[in-house]
DNA sequence: CATTCGCTTCGATCCCGCCCGAAGCATTTA
DNA sequence: TAAATGCTTCGGGCGGGATCGAAGCGAATG
């Protein structure tokens, strides 16, 4: 009972460095970021962030990609993305109403890439058509799966049969698809590889784009018609 | 996109504290501590503990009830525990076998008290248990609700009869009962109003007892025989 | 090989916040 | 009322860590 607290302690005040927090922040959005974009990201010098870099490393909040003379970053796991979207769901708790209605947030609690797979809104409108349609259900245990006729849906979502192929030879694996909590809808929505193969064929097919931030993402016009015949 | 971060990152240096992190870890137990217990506990002197606990309600972290010269703390909801499991997650990550394997982590890992609910193996097994049994069954839109012969059950676990309406007339509430991840197992168990009354029951039946740390949870000889019937 | 670019390490400064002693306030008990 | 208990506020000392300038290192570019 003793030893597990420094750390709990450790990893909290990792996070909570504004420069570090604003850091993570970007990174929810899914995508690898290098170190001097991050600097510039959250105006602080390259060196500065540098030691904020390693610090995140040293804990395991954020994982590493060399490449040439640039590194890039994104979160370690979902786990992460996890916490983070839990510390989110308690810092907007207290007036929750008040700062999602505001207009700079619109985009935001509309749809949004969390970690890797789809939140807010539309994350929550597409696990309830998942389930509706019987794309998804749930197993003896309670837990998520596959269903047997999925692969009509995904043919309609204009997945190619090796995609298919793929999707349903993972379905298998722990963590293929999950539900879990969304803080601004406060309703449940989908996570794991599968949620995380949805989200990015849907970008590749132009029917989402991710703004600057990487964390807003807007419908495009072929979007709204393909995603309103998906999720009915 | 600029103004949550700052608190987002002020919530975690709130945490970030090593003994508001005792406290906090003391508090996920579920039970209401004194300032004066919480300082004793964490080994440090009322007047440090007393401005440490301030910052905790300022934070929205903690709620207080006052009682004659005493002030007793315990979580603010279901959301701040939700964020210290999360944080868990992270910490024990990296060696969760290792970690978990050792005797001193042997009880918790078996069974604990998160915030009011049952987690660790029998937290599991209780979910799976109430699933297969149809106690608990998924709804349309794939929420967890109570079934219609849940009643069986609950005579089965010597709930009495007005407890029985009770508990049937809050199943329509939001959060009654949902499904949240387990950081020591890292499957789902179940949390929500109605986990919270079979605690309270089971801890009442005498059926498991709460160590002093008040976290981690022994089950009695009736307790074996009385919840190896109910779980299967 | 020399130069540029991205990033890291070192060193010095500075500020924030944790800590406890002392004093103060409120509630309960004698 | 007086004394004891639980808790808070004030003040000053102190340490940890965030920051940036300067210098160093490795990879790409010419």
């Amino acid at each position: 009972m003793r030893s597990p607290e420094p750390r709990f302690a450790y990893i909290a005040s990792v996070i909570a460095e504004p420069s570090r927090a604003r850091m993570l922040a970007l990174l929810l959005g899914g995508e690898a970021r290098s170190a001097g974009e991050l600097a510039r990201a959250v105006s602080i010098t390259p060196q500065t962030a540098s030691t904020h870099l390693a610090q995140l490393l040293d804990a395991g909040l954020v994982k590493l990609r060399a490449q040439g003379r640039h590194r890039y970053f994104t979160l370690a796991d979902a786990d992460v993305a996890h916490l983070l979207e839990a510390l989110s769901l308690v810092v907007e708790r207290d007036d929750v109403r008040s700062r999602w209605d505001t207009p700079a947030y619109k985009p935001l609690k509309y749809a949004r890439s969390c970690y890797c797979h789809l939140a807010g809104e539309l994350g929550v409108r597409q696990r309830d058509a998942l389930l509706a349609q019987r794309v998804l259900v749930h197993g003896a245990d309670g837990a998520l799966t596959l269903s047997q006729d999925a692969a009509k849906w995904l043919r309609n979502a204009r997945f190619g049969d090796d995609a298919i192929a793929s999707l349903q030879r993972d379905a298998t694996k722990k963590r293929f698809v999950y539900s879990c909590m969304d803080w601004s809808e406060r309703r449940e929505h989908l996570a794991g590889v599968f949620a995380t193969r949805l989200l990015t064929h849907f970008v590749e097919m132009g029917w989402l784009r991710k703004d600057k931030t990487g964390r807003a993402l807007a419908t495009t016009p072929p979007g709204v018609r393909a995603l309103s015949m998906l999720f009915g």
